[in-house]
DNA sequence: ATAATGCTACCTATTTCTAGGTATTTTTTT
DNA sequence: AAAAAAATACCTAGAAATAGGTAGCATTAT
């Protein structure tokens, strides 16, 4: 019987060394490699074309789903799951977009993380389900008011702002008063709140 | 010979199998129980009382330094070894003046980590060290600071906050000069921005 | 016991932002 | 080509926050 070969790559040596003796353990799965770093991994899986990668998002060098992106793009053989803290529907969704076979958050027990990986050796995929919570409204904001909200976020004023991205200062306000708006908030550390319980990040 | 007995606490069971694994490999440790909540781990350490406890500083219920002052404040025989992913130096110092016998990151790797264990058996302490880019002042917040923070990020007003807290607006400003002067920040979104990438959180 | 820190409170002039609007131009979508 | 969305700009009154102070009292460390 042919083993499921499998690379890990986290930065989290304990979080590698924990998955590597949770599949060690399995006599149909084999372990192929790992590494801390996004760079190395990426090489890694290329060279090595492991059946399954294990990829954290956060990672130094190359974070999991740009990886995840360059081997679809590549026609990798590999299949990626992605690994991560966050039950965040953009995460997911990009993951699902960039072509990985699987999301699974870092708390997932031992017997459905072994699950997911045959299931995904079977071609199927896996994703984490969101709770409800994400049935609120989405926020979307313009690139524009992304910007305005960025230079906000270093301490510019609205004149800063207005000379920095060439507009007049009624501009910039009328961006803000829009993104209030939008968003329902009232201050600007109220508005970042909002944007990081929505998982709105700027880029 | 006498086992080493290991309690084991994160809030992610991947780490605390992963743990698990790693220790059973040895034939001097024993493991005697985990848990993902931190105040379940609490009163199973205090059961159990096993020679050593991992502890994860995020935890649902109760956190991984409370558990250690409440322990060593109890005189429990548990020698406590930080778990963390952030290397902090007030979460070091919190953990050693809350008696913990080490702090290590989660990112240590299994020989460093097994003689961790075998040196603080033996009575001895063991800090990870802090690199030099700890050379950036920290930002220290009171409590109150903290409270106010908290108020703005649900977008309350100064008059608002100041009713809620019982406080003068002239208080409440007060605190903001200060927050504002502590963390260099000009505006409310460049403080949470601040606050984030120094890893500070309101709780 | 002394020092240091944290919390509280006040004053004033100035700056910045908000909440209502309206309105033109550019870009994108259909 | 028409419609919709985004970006631009302006006005005004009033609300809110800032920057510069000073200072008393309570609590915690040393």
């Amino acid at each position: 019987m042919k083993k499921i070969r499998i690379y890990i790559a986290d930065d989290h040596q304990l979080i590698v060394e924990g998955l590597q003796r949770l599949l060690l353990d399995q006599d149909d799965i084999i372990f192929v490699g790992s590494s801390n770093n996004g760079l190395e991994a990426e090489q890694d899986i290329l060279q090595k074309e492991p059946d399954i990668a294990l990829l954290d998002i956060r990672m130094p060098g190359k974070d999991g789903l740009k990886i995840t992106q360059n081997l679809f793009h590549l026609q990798s053989p590999t299949k990626v799951i992605i690994l991560s803290m966050y039950e965040d529907i953009r995460y997911i969704n990009d993951a699902k977009n960039f072509g990985a076979y699987g999301y699974l958050l870092k708390n997932t027990c031992r017997e459905e993380f072994l699950e997911a990986i045959h299931l995904v050796q079977t071609g199927k995929k896996i994703f984490h389900k969101i709770e409800a919570k994400q049935t609120k409204e989405l926020i979307f904001l313009t690139p524009r008011e992304k910007d305005i909200i960025k230079e906000l976020s270093h301490g510019k004023t609205n004149q800063e702002i207005a000379d920095e991205l060439s507009l007049s200062v009624q501009t910039v306000m009328t961006h803000r008063k829009n993104i209030r708006a939008k968003t329902g908030t009232k201050n600007l550390a109220n508005l970042l709140l909002v944007l990081k319980e929505q998982g709105i990040d700027l880029e």
